[in-house]
DNA sequence: TCTGGGGTCCTAGGACCC
DNA sequence: TCTGGGGTCCTAGGACCC
């Protein structure tokens, strides 16, 4: 899943898989997650980050945002003693280290905070952004990825300096609508707000074999699993769902999902696990074997016992 | 050689409605 | 022989993030 700096220094990178990992460095050592001890952590960390603002966004389990434009004026004085008084926060309740990035908006203010890893404090000016990105890869662009990437670097375009001097027509024409966003990321635009996002779109849940199987028993018994374990969570955020869907991953890696939209909203396990059963069994005419399955919970909508739904009065 | 799990957002085609 | 335009919803796939 992830490794420390020490490992790192051999080469062993996130998302590695451990055989890999051995191989380059088998002195490491190798230690199961424990998921329920780091959302507690990240939990208290976000309790401080919320107290130094009154605009917070929580963008995963480790990383958020804060607008403290209101708190302070922007000398970089100021600005260091936020940054350090966050940090021995963070440090004394925690025993973590965290790295921080300014900036005037959310895009370079990410970057920047991925600049100096660990335990950094990365400032960029007012009016510095563009220069700031222009040395920069255009990986580090939150967005591009492996794909996008790839296609740059075949169109010559390596750096994000080269990439915000493309005319924006023709990344439009290049890259449709999110060829206005590279362009205007790459000039070290963004003018998103710092808001906090309440609404969970999906719940997912995935599971892969030890050994690739074609086994009905075995897919049905995991796949009720993950049922049980989405329904829960769809019930304790109070919601229910309309859509259910299926994702079978072959052997080759060939990946397929199938979904479904009922005709009501439904907080049903047996309606969640029928449709599912359903879906998965369209998938059992492949030869192939199966390596991965998952489902997911779709179109959420929030129970309101209160409130009857416009169909409810009609039936 | 080997490729996790939980998410979001976008695109494109097709069905269907007025 | 020729058969609109605008809109929504559903489904499948894919890129990307941490």
């Amino acid at each position: 899943m992830t490794s420390s700096y020490e490992a790192r220094k051999f080469g062993i990178k996130s998302a590695m898989p451990i055989s890999q990992a051995y191989r380059l460095c088998p002195s490491a050592i190798f230690t199961p997650p424990n998921f329920p001890l780091y959302t507690a952590a990240s939990e208290s960390v976000m309790s401080i980050l919320r107290s130094y603002s009154d605009k917070f966004e929580q963008v995963s389990i480790d990383e958020a945002f804060i607008d403290i434009t209101t708190k302070i004026n922007s000398s970089k004085n100021e600005i260091e003693k936020v940054a350090a008084a966050i940090k021995t926060e963070i440090r004394e309740k925690e025993k973590l280290s965290c790295s921080i990035g300014v900036a005037s908006n959310k895009l370079v203010a990410k970057i920047a905070s991925d600049f100096k890893k660990p335990d950094g404090l990365t400032i960029i000016e007012n009016g510095r952004e563009k220069d700031f990105l222009s040395q920069l890869p255009v990986r580090k662009l939150t967005g591009v990825g492996a794909k996008t990437e790839a296609v740059l670097k075949e169109m010559g375009v390596n750096t994000i300096g080269e990439l915000a001097e493309l005319p924006l027509y023709f990344m439009e024409k290049q890259f449709g609508k999110y060829g206005y966003y590279l362009h205007d990321s790459a000039n070290g635009i963004d003018e998103t707000e710092v808001e906090e996002n309440y609404e969970v779109k999906s719940i997912n849940r995935n599971t892969t074999f030890e050994e690739d199987t074609k086994d009905e028993s075995i897919i049905f018994a995991v796949m009720d699993e993950m049922i049980e374990d989405a329904h829960a969570a769809l019930i304790l955020a109070g919601l229910s769902c309309k859509t259910v869907g299926v994702r079978v991953r072959f052997g080759d890696f060939d990946t397929h999902t199938k979904e479904k939209t009922l005709s009501e909203t439904t907080t049903s396990k047996e309606a969640v696990k029928k449709m599912a059963r359903q879906l998965l069994r369209e998938f059992f005419s492949d030869k192939r074997k199966i390596r991965q399955i998952g489902m997911r919970l779709a179109h959420l909508k929030e129970v309101d016992k209160k409130q009857k739904t416009v169909s409810q009065y009609f039936r």
